[in-house]
This record gives C-alpha cells, sequence and structure tokens, in this order.
DNA sequence: CAGTGGTCTAGACCACCTC
DNA sequence: AGGTGGTCTAGACCACTGA
C-alpha cells in the first residue's frame, strides 16, 4: 500500500553529482578526485555518506579506491586493466601475449541498423574499422567496428597502427571518449569469405559472433562492434553468479 | 616494504561464519536468518560490522535482503528469481514463456573428463540427463547434464518430469543441494546428429555450445552441463561493465 | 611524518512490513 | 505498535602510501 515515489536518500544523490563532474569532465580518467573528506566539506555531508556513494560507483568500475593514495577515476590507460571487456580464454593453459592487426579503417554512411544503435541519423558519417587480435601468432578475433565519425574525428589507419595496447586506450587517450561499460549478445554463425581469411580458417567453419555495444558517461552509445571468433583453442569465458 | 599476511578485518570473518551456518545447513534456501541486531549480539559485534558482512553476502547472491521483513538466503524456489544461470534473450522482442522437456535419464560411469570437473574417481557412477528447452513451443536449447549419482540419489526420468520450473529448482528441494555460481565456456560448434535432431536443424548449422561448471556451498562443483544453443532466435546475452 | 582510504562503534532516525 | 532493514552522522582507530 505504502507508495513511496523517488525517494532517493543522499548519498544516490551523492552519487549523481559526483556523476556529473565526471560526465562533464571535471575529473578525467586516472585523475584523483577529492579525498572522502574533502567531498564530504563541499557537499556538505558526512564522510560516511560520502564513502557511501563512492563505495557504489567502485562497485561500477567508475572509480577506483587505492588505500594510502586516493581514489581515481577508472582508465583503460591504467597499467592494471580495471575494465575487462574482452572475455577470452584458452582452452589449455594461460592466455598468450596478443596483438592487434588493424586492417581497413573505411569512411561509410551509417545504415539504418548502425544509425538506430549509435543513435545517430540514417546517413550519419561513420567509420568502418576492420583488424584482427593475434594470439601467440594465429589470428583468433576478426572485428568490424563501426564509429561515429563526428566522435572519432579523422581516425585512419596509420593512427590505429601506433596504438598496440587496446582501442580503449587510443580512444580515451586520442578522443577523450571513455567506455564504461558495453552489451554483448553472442551468435554461432558460419565464417562467410571475409573472416576465413582472416582467420585462416574453410569458409563454413562454425564461428563465435559476439556483437557489441559500447557506452560513454551518461549512457551513450558510441561503438557497434562484431567479433568473429575462432573457438578452436580458444574460448569465451563467463562467470554466473 | 610494509608486508601484512593475512589481515582480515572483522565483517569478513563474521562473512565466514555465517558462510559456515550456509554450509552446515543450519539456515537453509528460502529461510530468513536472523534479525541484524539479533546477529550482532551472537558475534559480539556492532551492527554494523555485521551489516557490512550481509551486504557482500548479498552482492554476491547469498543472501537477499527485504526491507521490513528480514534477509533471507537466497533460493531456486523463491518467485522473484534471484539466480539468473540462464542468459538467453530474443532477437526481438521479449523472451516466449519455455517449457522444459527431459529426453533421458542415463546412469554411467565417470570418464576421466567428467571424473575431474566433479572431482570424483574414474568410474564413479553418475546421471546423464539429456533435456529440451522449447521456447514458444520451438526447441532452442538441448542440454547433456552430468551429475553424481551420490550427490543425486535415484534420479529419474519420471522426477525430472514432475519438475516444470527449472532443474535447480529441483535440486534444491528434492536433495537440498543449492548452486550458487558457475563458471561458462562459451564455444562455436557444427551441430552433430543427436542436437540437429533435438534441436529440429541440419546437421552441420553452427550451434553455440555452453559448457557450465556449477558449484554449491564450500565451491563444490555439482554438475557439468553442455547447453547447444540454437541462436537463428535467440542469442547469449552478457553485459560487461 | 601527514594524508589517504579502511574498519569499527554507538546512536538517532526513516521506510517498510505485519499484526 | 513493534520489528525489520536502510540511511545518516560523529568520532576513534587501523593500514597503507609517499615524502
Amino acid at each position: 500500500m505504502a507508495y513511496s515515489p523517488a525517494f532517493n536518500p543522499l548519498y544516490r544523490q551523492i552519487r549523481g553529482l559526483i556523476l556529473r563532474s565526471l560526465e562533464s569532465g571535471e575529473w578525467r580518467p586516472g585523475d584523483i578526485i577529492p579525498s572522502e573528506s574533502e567531498l564530504a566539506l563541499r557537499f556538505g555531508v558526512s564522510q560516511g555518506t560520502i564513502r557511501k556513494a563512492i563505495d557504489e560507483m567502485a562497485v561500477e568500475n567508475l572509480l577506483v579506491r587505492r588505500q594510502g593514495k586516493g581514489t581515481f577515476v577508472a582508465s583503460h590507460n591504467d597499467p592494471n586493466a580495471f575494465f575487462h571487456f574482452l572475455r577470452l580464454a584458452a582452452n589449455e593453459g594461460k592466455l598468450p601475449p596478443h596483438e592487434n592487426v588493424p586492417i581497413e579503417c573505411e569512411r561509410a554512411a551509417a545504415g539504418q541498423n548502425v544509425a538506430k544503435i549509435l543513435a545517430l541519423e540514417v546517413g550519419a558519417p561513420v567509420y568502418i574499422v576492420r583488424r584482427v587480435m593475434r594470439f601467440g601468432n594465429a589470428p583468433v578475433v576478426f572485428d568490424e567496428i563501426y564509429l561515429s565519425s563526428v566522435i572519432f574525428p579523422d581516425l585512419t589507419l596509420d593512427i590505429l597502427k601506433t596504438e598496440h595496447r587496446s582501442l580503449y586506450t587510443l580512444f580515451e587517450s586520442r578522443y577523450g571518449v571513455c567506455m564504461i561499460r558495453a552489451n554483448e549478445r553472442l551468435y554461432a554463425v558460419s565464417a562467410d569469405s571475409l573472416s576465413a581469411k582472416h582467420l585462416e580458417v574453410n569458409e563454413g567453419v562454425p564461428l563465435l559472433l559476439v556483437e557489441r555495444v559500447s557506452y560513454t558517461y551518461g549512457d551513450r552509445p558510441v561503438e557497434w562492434r562484431r567479433g568473429f571468433y575462432s573457438t578452436r583453442d580458444y574460448h569465451y569465458y563467463n562467470e554466473l553468479g
């Protein structure tokens, strides 16, 4: 019976304020944010309330706490990966070191599908990036990546080749766009001629298709990705709990 | 330099004690556990410390808090599903109601593979359950499920047919075994004759193979499952963040 | 050493559920 | 009304970092 519409606890309002500061760029990925006591002073609440707000955001991987140092904005550039979007594991043993090989960076106009997913107008300019991820010198993942050229202007194959860590590292340091979450849809498909060629398998071989939409602050979708995974020696790993 | 081995905060020790009570069966799935103030008295700590321990366990989906009522042991029998192990979604629209159709319940001896995964001796008695999940009257998932017959004695096809909700519901209410977490490995494979038949697709069609190991309290592996998903109208959904 | 986050406590009050 | 979990506060002390 009791119907309490929009009861928002203080710590959640504080969370909203911190989020706004992240979205506005007051604190950028990798930055340290003010200490808990400073924030308590600034927002006029107790340190415990600040703490609870930050706790939630740390669980969401938006902030990272480091005892004795401070609280930092999560970043793909950090040596310790806070974001772990690639759920690939080796069938036997550990995942060998990998190499990203950009193949193509093509200008195109957004079709209906891409436009809808990235919240663009049909016909808006986009880049289509194709690249292969190699593990232990064998091709394992072939990606087709769709990006708005408004958000990622002047992207070229040469730029892609300079980045040896990950695409999200590049997006963050060059374009100031930080991916904070993503949704994935997984399908089993037959290799077409293009993916077969790049993954060095026969056409028709079953591949794992991973469609991903990535979001930055403010729930803005900024990347659509179709990854074809060869699952002979590797698999997609997931934990349920 | 500072090297503090095994510093365990109080709330984490409390968490261990609560966990022991869960493993020992003092509180069973669906039960209400003592209130925070009672536990504080029992363990001789403040309510805030109890709260933090329960907070962690609620995040892990071991306990479920309900304001005004109390804190409960998570259960697969609860109307509101706390555990959501099936990551299936429809390509278009909502997931239609589903029906589980048991096909076979076969006695067998554990091979090397199954024995290793379920921590059994090679040759130990196991059940192999085969079943199909139908969505909107179309077969979508074909499962082969391996269970120790020591843990699940006297399992039969007839028993399986009586359970219309989920296997884990049956395991919990009939055998007192509650699955609390699972690992999954996903592969793309070609349909063999058996899975093709049950999924009503042609042999060789690409299928999503989901291998799952499920664990109960105390990190004991109790189920190995190989699920073949037909991903024409459905997909495996995952959130990264 | 001072400053950070991390833990623990005690108490007040609020929101929700049930009787 | 009385019990439950949920929020908020204030203060003490611990663990970790870096200068």
